[in-house]
DNA sequence: CTAAATGCAAAGCATTTGCAAATAT
DNA sequence: ATATTTGCAAATGCTTTGCATTTAG
């Protein structure tokens, strides 16, 4: 079993009680963008600065330890790096999935298409969820 | 023939001088964010204001006319709105291509997966452009 | 002991807003 | 004539930076 501390080291990220609660609350939402982070922070951190938590995603990043999410008409979303997927956001309620799909034939076909060495995706279908087809 | 003037009306967007310039430079440059966009319209209008630009992009997505495209370490780039199709970005020298691919396989695949009901999608492939290969 | 992270306040950009004058319909 | 847009300046908001202090390795 991996600790939150031996993933943290193993990305050579400095363990400090801000970052494992960091990856904490990631894991257990998902997906949060910088102020809900920040109050989720707050709860346990009372005196965390918002630069602390700043400084942090992009460290982060920056070793590959967290991904960022570009959704449209929303704010940035972070999650812990994980093998590549793609995201569902629902435009009411603003859920985020993760879904793995393969796209391997479309790498092929744009590869072809574009003479484009690719490298990475980003892939987010918009729609709404089963719950708010309800509403 | 339509032209700029129409289109603009088509779109119940007010025609003025600064808009029809706007729609020039997007559709001979295809993608440009915010400051590109600003400096190639300064060259025609040394007056305009940033407020303008912004006040435009804004209205002219509100209606459709524009759209919004999020690129990884990228600043948004608008285009005119056109079919739905996705992007590449070269990572090193920031061109950008429109590619259609036929994404209606993942479309099934992912509402099947998901039970959302889709109405869009986002996707951005990102590599190395052939020129930059070469490099 | 040295390097890195934290928290605060200030600085820096990006974007929006309010308003008077100009322009479009 | 009315509604909308423009351009300016100010305001807002988001993110980064600098620095002294604390914490991690």
């Amino acid at each position: 079993m991996t600790t939150s501390i031996d993933l943290l080291k193993s990305y050579n990220l400095t363990v400090t009680p801000q970052r494992l609660e960091i990856v904490n609350v990631l894991s257990s939402y998902g997906h949060l963008n910088v102020d809900k982070l920040y109050a989720l922070l707050k709860s346990t951190f009372p005196s965390i600065s918002l630069a602390t938590v700043y400084k942090n995603i992009n460290t982060m990043i920056e070793k590959n330890f967290l991904s960022e999410v570009k959704l449209q008409n929303q704010k940035n979303v972070y999650e812990l790096a994980k093998e590549t997927h793609s995201h569902i956001m629902c435009i009411e309620c603003e859920e985020i999935l993760d879904i793995s799909i393969d796209i391997s034939s479309f790498f092929k076909e744009v590869t072809t298409k574009s003479n484009y060495n690719l490298t990475s995706s980003n892939i987010v279908f918009n729609g709404v969820c089963q719950k708010c087809q309800l509403l």
